[in-house]
RNA sequence: GCCCCCGUAGCUCAGCUGGACAGAGCAGCGGCCUUCUAAUCCGCCGGUCGCAGGUUCGAAUCCUGCCGGGGGCACCA
């Protein structure tokens, strides 16, 4: 029996009474009923509140119509105990062996347990890190790499067609000052004003005159062409194997040069005039992004006759909607909150709908710690922390569980002696741990030729505590998945993960699995060895959703 | 000045989109290993949910105003 069960058969008892005139509900029978699993220990293994909510609706006091519900309830299969508790709450308990069945099926469904059609035939679009090409992902990016990831991973686990996409800011001013830091750099002069610092800078300049010997022998505007040519594209593939070492991988990369090349972005701007939301100023063109709720109008054609950046920004989305994209995410860093305004705007100066065909996700810094103390951090003075060192501090698996654990509306101080650590304090290793435990006893099962087997099963033997505890975290998976991508919080999965670790741990803790010495397989034990398959499934599952190993021994 | 995010136990954070006496981990104190991995588990200690109003049968959760912290307010990208 699962929540999903358990409403439907709450919503029935409604619509029962309704028939035959016990209850008299003003909206109708609702579609669903809220069903959680009460904090309080004596509170059932499920409770409602649909007494409380409907109670006005019904005209009469909650008590009594939980206690009408509560009456019919009581006879429904699977269901052992009703009461009416509180204000008018309904605890549930449920029959052991109809809450033992779902072990089995969690089994049976193996890689597909927590999917669900919620998002089915939607192509949604996600665009993350996008950090321009003229350093390494710095923290901040990396934050970004693992949430972004991950809700790509649940979106698709929840049944949309998910692209996820880098935008390559390959066009402004940053371009010039990167290629003009590289020919400094390469003639042992010192940063421009403005410039790139930082040893990378130096890396990557002798690594295009090694490519490229003849350079130096140019004037200072070829060789810096030849910087920007070749430098950029270096700096790219760098970014693109830091991404790949780091478990994300794009479907598109995507150039803003082309847009401008392409005249994607007149073909965007024309669309914008022809609509009536744009006008000539003071030698450039403007948006008139006010009226649709921006602070001000803004310029799309500087008075100089180029795009202006957000030119290429138009140009870009109008590009993902020909391409049939429903839902276009774009994930930025606080230092960019000032663009939600103008970004909404404009998609609503398309004639789209903000919010729904563009959604812009605002992630808050990032801060690490070492030693207690903040890492002081200098795009100048090259001490920006780097994608590769915070791998290399902490290594992948902890990286991208550390960032995805957080709400993205948090900033977050991550303490790299913390998780660094292969200890409790560390939460990736309490997940890991659970699922490596799992492991070792489905191995040593298999060595006694202990398989879980549905034939054999019978849920009813599951009737100890910590048993109906572990079920009932098990059964919350695809509901935690489902929330996550409604959401867009991949951080409930990591939570959910430490709990359903939690449960297992005290499951293991108090029931023994597998038999000891020469004692005799029991049901028992087949029963408690499906538990820990299912157990396996879930905790292999979420994991994946998140990008990090479930290791088989640790 | 305006905009966005945050303010919950000593520390780091959850809190199922308003529900029952506020939760977890860490830190502190105290327990359990001849038994499936003790990186686990159990108990104790610990909170005026920043402050003040409001809405509600019910508020950490919604609204308003203050206070504190972080990040932004370019014809840069």
């Amino acid at each position: 029996m699962t929540p999903e069960q358990l409403s439907s058969a709450i919503v029935d008892v409604l619509a029962t009474l309704t028939d035959e005139g016990s209850v008299v509900l003003a909206d109708g029978v609702p579609s669903s009923a809220s069903v959680e699993r009460p904090r309080q220990k004596g509170h059932g293994d499920y409770a409602t509140n649909v007494a409380l909510q409907l109670a006005k609706k019904a005209g009469t006091n909650p008590r009594a119509l939980a206690e009408l519900v509560a009456e019919r309830l009581t006879g429904v299969e699977g269901i052992a105990d009703v009461e009416v508790a509180g204000p008018g709450f309904l605890n549930i308990s449920v029959d052991a062996g109809a809450q033992g069945v779902v072990a089995a099926q969690i089994v049976a469904a193996g890689d597909a347990y927590g999917s669900s059609d919620a998002f089915a035939g939607e192509k949604v679009n996600l665009e993350f890190v996008s950090a321009n090409p003229t350093g390494p992902i710095h923290i901040g990016g990396v934050r970004w790499a693992a949430v972004g990831d991950a809700l790509g991973r649940i979106f698709a686990a929840t049944g949309a067609e998910v692209t996820r996409e880098y935008y390559f800011n390959d066009h402004g001013g940053q371009i010039d000052r990167f290629s003009g830091s590289l020919l400094a750099a390469a003639q042992g002069r010192p940063t421009p004003e403005e410039g790139y610092g930082g040893q990378y800078i130096h890396d990557i300049a002798a690594a295009v005159v090694a490519q490229r010997p003849d350079l130096l022998s140019l004037d200072d505007a070829a060789a810096q062409e030849t910087f920007r040519a070749v430098g950029v594209d270096m700096m790219f593939a760098e970014i693109k194997k830091s991404l790949h070492d780091f478990g994300v991988d794009f479907d598109v990369y995507f150039h803003e040069d082309d847009l401008h090349r392409s005249g994607a972005v007149t073909r965007a701007v024309e669309r914008l005039t022809e609509l009536g939301n744009t006008y000539e100023q003071d030698g450039a063109l403007w948006l008139a992004t006010e009226r649709f709720g921006d602070d001000k109008d803004r310029v799309v054609i500087k008075s100089d006759g180029t795009g202006a950046y957000l030119s290429g920004d138009l140009a870009y989305y109008l590009d993902k909607r020909e391409r049939g994209f429903d839902r276009c995410l774009i994930m930025l860093g606080a230092d960019h909150h000032g663009y939600v305004g103008r970004m909404n705007a404009m998609c609503a100066a398309f004639g789209d709908r903000p919010g729904v065909n563009l959604e812009i996700l605002i992630g808050q810094m990032v801060n690490l710690l070492r030693d207690g103390q903040p890492m002081r951090m200098s795009k100048r003075a090259g001490t920006v922390v780097t994608i590769d060192d915070l791998v290399g501090a902490i290594g992948v698996d902890a990286s991208r569980y550390a960032l995805a654990r957080y709400s993205s509306d948090s900033n977050i101080d991550l303490d790299l002696d913390l998780w660094a650590k292969a200890t409790s304090d560390n939460p990736v290793f309490y997940v890991q741990y659970a699922h490596a435990r799992v492991a070792s006893i489905l191995r040593n099962g298999a060595d006694l030729a202990l398989v879980a087997d549905p034939e054999s099963f019978d849920p009813a033997l599951l009737v100890h505590d910590k048993e109906g505890e572990l079920l009932r975290a098990l059964v919350e998976f695809p509901r935690v998945v489902a929330a996550a991508a409604e959401l867009r919080e991949p951080h409930r999965v990591a939570r959910y993960l430490e709990d359903t670790a939690g449960s297992y741990h005290r499951f293991y803790d108090l029931c023994q699995v597998l038999p000891q010495g020469d004692q005799e397989p029991s049901d028992l034990h087949r029963a408690r060895l499906m538990l820990v398959a299912a157990t396996r499934t879930v905790l292999a599952n979420g994991l994946a959703l998140l990008g990090v190993s479930a290791p088989e021994r640790m």
